[in-house]
DNA sequence: GAGTAAATGGAATATTTTTTCCATTATTCG
DNA sequence: CGAATAATGGAAAAAATATTCCATTTACTC
């Protein structure tokens, strides 16, 4: 608004959005700056949101909220959220076409795996959305706040998580064990009977896991898994059976919907302890 | 098509729509067809596209995706994109209701906080899209292509990825070294002039990793860096910075951007490699 | 404190998007 | 092979959505 030449021209990317709103916001007006604010907060609804909707959410009438995006640059709303909403999908004509610059001098065209992660990622997040992912994550939760130590197992792609999961858990001040190295399973001698175990392992399921999560599960010990599969043999020696389903790009997955599983889960351990 | 009673009344969560394409896509005639493989491998489409588009990519009129939407239940597309779309937004109405019970039952509200994680995620990602980035991750990938061995480096909870990293660094046979545990200061004469290290640290930035990776720097080796901030002071010693801004539930920030990004950053790596 | 400029919200309009309808084409079954 | 049923695509109608316009309010300047 105060500088003509610049928002006279929009964004190309969210980034810029983002980075334009952080700067301009303080010296906006009122309702402008509600919308600004929100729009900061919140700019992942933009894609998914009507106008009315965005403006309902910002507290102002929606023919503010359109002069909020012309004053950002765009022509209106409909053409900021063609950007925001460009990164869901797999035809990025746009962004094709900016990238292609990078490929002539030899690049890798990283640009568009990093595209096609970002979004195998949030499709990873759509399919962990469900009610009995959420209802299993809240078992699971109120299983493991019982246990004296949870003991935390998981090997090769699944060490990552469990790693994870043993810094929240360290921080939280919730008592666990972390699991790894070749021989674990000599290590069952150390899990008692008030303890409780938290397997992960993907497709192809790692035997020795599955091994680990048997003997323990026959000294009555309770056993929690997670898994990208619901075929992983996890499930007959477990309590409860957490899945999240990852997507993959040219062969390879990214533990998106498992880091934000187990995250979430460390919290809910937490929660589930302090109520008792 | 085959049961009334089952599509009589659409599904209320994205699985079900999901297992129902599984199930039914067998028998369909051929448009519907195309539109339940195509919806099944791409919906995470639906939140963002108008009928016209998800018919067009899945090759048929937008009456006949109407029709596909009407005979998985909904009564048109607008209802199915609703449900697609609440999971983007704050406020979840249907889907509190329903947490309603579990809360009652003296559950620890795990799913309203699974909820908000995904958002969470999807909104880190959605922050990580932006042009400089992919930039960005193409010069790291390129500069680490070069080195003889890849030094990995990153405390508590930078540790889980370069965990992630050195698996798939190793899955991929690229030669790398995962540095850990206390006393990492000491094992910087194990690296030589033609490795290079990658150091990842977030707010509060660890003073470990930090000097680990001036030291290198200081030995003519080069560094990259992750961090979840512009402000992180590995930007002084690291020849290319990425940045993963995580956003947060309660404090928490789960790494849903960070993993995306270095799994993305690996197979780049090898790619880069293998155009030499 | 009056006049001017900017900001605002609601209503009218324009545009886009969804849905229904129907004529045409394909498929199934006798 | 022909009749009946189902499927399809295009176009018209309906609905929802975005945008503009304008009267009113608010803030600022002198």
């Amino acid at each position: 608004m105060k500088d003509d030449r610049l928002s006279a021209q929009a964004p190309t990317t969210v980034t810029d959005v983002l980075n334009h709103l952080e700067a301009s916001s303080l010296r906006l007006p009122k309702r402008l700056k509600q919308c600004a604010e929100f729009t900061r907060d919140n700019f992942h609804l933009v894609a998914v949101s009507t106008v009315s909707e965005m403006a309902n959410a910002s507290g102002v009438a929606p023919s503010v909220y359109v002069r909020f995006c012309q004053s950002l640059g765009f022509s209106g709303y409909s053409e900021m959220q063609t950007l925001f909403r460009a990164q869901y999908a797999d035809q990025r004509p746009d962004y094709e076409a900016r990238i292609a610059a990078l490929r002539k001098e030899g690049g890798v065209e990283t640009g568009k795996l990093m595209g096609d992660f970002i979004e195998a990622g949030h499709k990873s997040l759509v399919s962990l959305t469900n009610m009995e992912m959420s209802e299993a994550l809240d078992r699971t939760a109120q299983g493991l706040s019982k246990a004296r130590t949870i003991h935390l197992v998981g090997l090769r792609r699944a060490f990552c998580i469990v790693t994870n999961l043993s810094y929240l858990l360290d921080k939280l001040g919730v008592s666990s064990t972390l699991h790894f190295g070749s021989g674990i399973l000599h290590s069952s001698n150390s899990i008692l009977e008030d303890d409780a175990m938290f397997a992960v392992t993907y497709s192809p399921f790692s035997e020795e896991t599955l091994r680990f999560a048997e003997e323990v599960h026959k000294k009555g010990v309770p056993v929690f898994g997670l898994s990208d599969s619901f075929a992983c043999p996890l499930k007959d020696t477990s309590q409860e059976m957490l899945i999240a389903r990852e997507d993959e790009v040219a062969g390879f997955r990214a533990l998106t919907a498992s880091i934000s599983l187990t995250t979430a889960l460390a919290v809910a351990i937490k929660a589930a302890q302090k109520q008792c």
